[in-house]
DNA sequence: GCAAATTAATGATTTATTCAAG
DNA sequence: CTTGAATAAATCATTAATTTGC
């Protein structure tokens, strides 16, 4: 039932492991050009879109918050419950990193990450792609606690240096920059790694 | 400082206009065929893309939702002062409508409203573009009174029966349906209304 | 009048929710 | 129950209005 009207994707194996791999790589989401290169690599090993790919790094991301979020509330339930019986353990936990909530990574990106309009095929693109890999901080915020969790994280972003306006002399591929080709697949294309043996999922 | 590169875009009076008739019409979340069509029309009038009338649509419906909360809330404020006084006016009101929260127009499209992925425009799109127009209503829920407003609306929504796999015979034209172009710009391309005396905005 | 300083609108992104397929 | 897909809500960031001091 997988090539006719299946209605939505579901990854092959090997596509959930590189993608996997891409995640704990430090990829959590990915611009238009990441998301092509994975999009073509990954369709090696299936049927798969960009849009497949966009949607996982977003659930995954914010599955994986969700998770972190609820393992911090459990957590923080069971010392308060000792608080109760102690009184005195570790009563200043709840008042660090109170005031920045949300997320702070934003790195004043000029590209747009996940939308390409369908005028933009004809309308010259001008998708500059010279990117820079960027470290950034990620907090995680435990609304039953108030409690921000940094989770420090190294994030693709767009260079801000890149918005000249480009015309047409884009076409000579080497500008001033060493043109950091951001090592999505470095040169081994098939093999992952030794341990094929993790199951998919353990509760 | 508009051809240049400005950072974001800002509409002409004119493309405003227009978006806002198509909105007064009944289109809230224009389908990505629809947002090429309007697109197309609109770069008559100034440079634009796809992603912005994407977003258009988008934050214009949000910020109608939020206005409309808020204009809610008062009136509810309104009313519990009053209740307080005298007690026995609409005991009731608080009570429906209650449990479907968020929104509740989902009919299950399988095209995707806004998301083109880069690697679409080489897989050979698909796009359907049979469209039909679907009359839905739009639950607009008051977090402070728990009351849910329906708002009767025109959605125009995915066939969902056009959903074969459609390779290459697409290049005949004629389905067996009639072919419903819906009517974005009905004729007139230029001429939008009489009345261009009304000003900016008035408080 | 007219810039600098503030404030209000609104374009653009990201996160949170929700639905439903498997 | 897990997770792909879609949408709503929250937030950030830039531009336009508006105010203010001169």
């Amino acid at each position: 039932m997988s090539p006719a009207g299946s209605s939505r994707w579901s990854p092959t194996t090997e596509q959930l492991m590189i993608l996997e791999e891409l995640y704990r790589s430090g990829i959590r989401t990915p611009s238009a050009s990441q998301i092509q290169q994975i999009t073509t690599h990954l369709s090696l090993y299936g049927r798969i879109e960009g849009k497949n790919v966009f949607y996982w790094f977003q659930n995954h991301k914010a599955r994986d918050r969700q998770k972190l979020r609820r393992k911090l509330s459990k957590q923080l339930q069971l010392q308060q419950q000792l608080q109760v019986h102690h009184c005195q353990i570790n009563p200043d936990i709840t008042n660090h990193y109170v005031g920045t909530f949300g997320y702070t990574p934003r790195p004043s990106t000029q590209d747009f990450p996940f939308f390409n309009s369908p005028t933009l095929l004809f309308q010259g693109g001008a998708a500059n792609t010279s990117e820079q890999a960027l470290n950034c901080t990620w907090n995680v915020h435990n609304p039953q606690s108030n409690v921000v969790e940094k989770e420090e994280v190294t994030c693709y972003n767009y260079d801000p240096s890149t918005l000249v306006d480009v015309n047409n002399q884009a076409s000579s591929c080497c500008t001033s920059r060493p043109l950091k080709t951001l090592d999505l697949f470095p040169l081994t294309t098939t093999r992952i790694t030794e341990d094929c043996t993790t199951p998919p999922n353990q509760p």
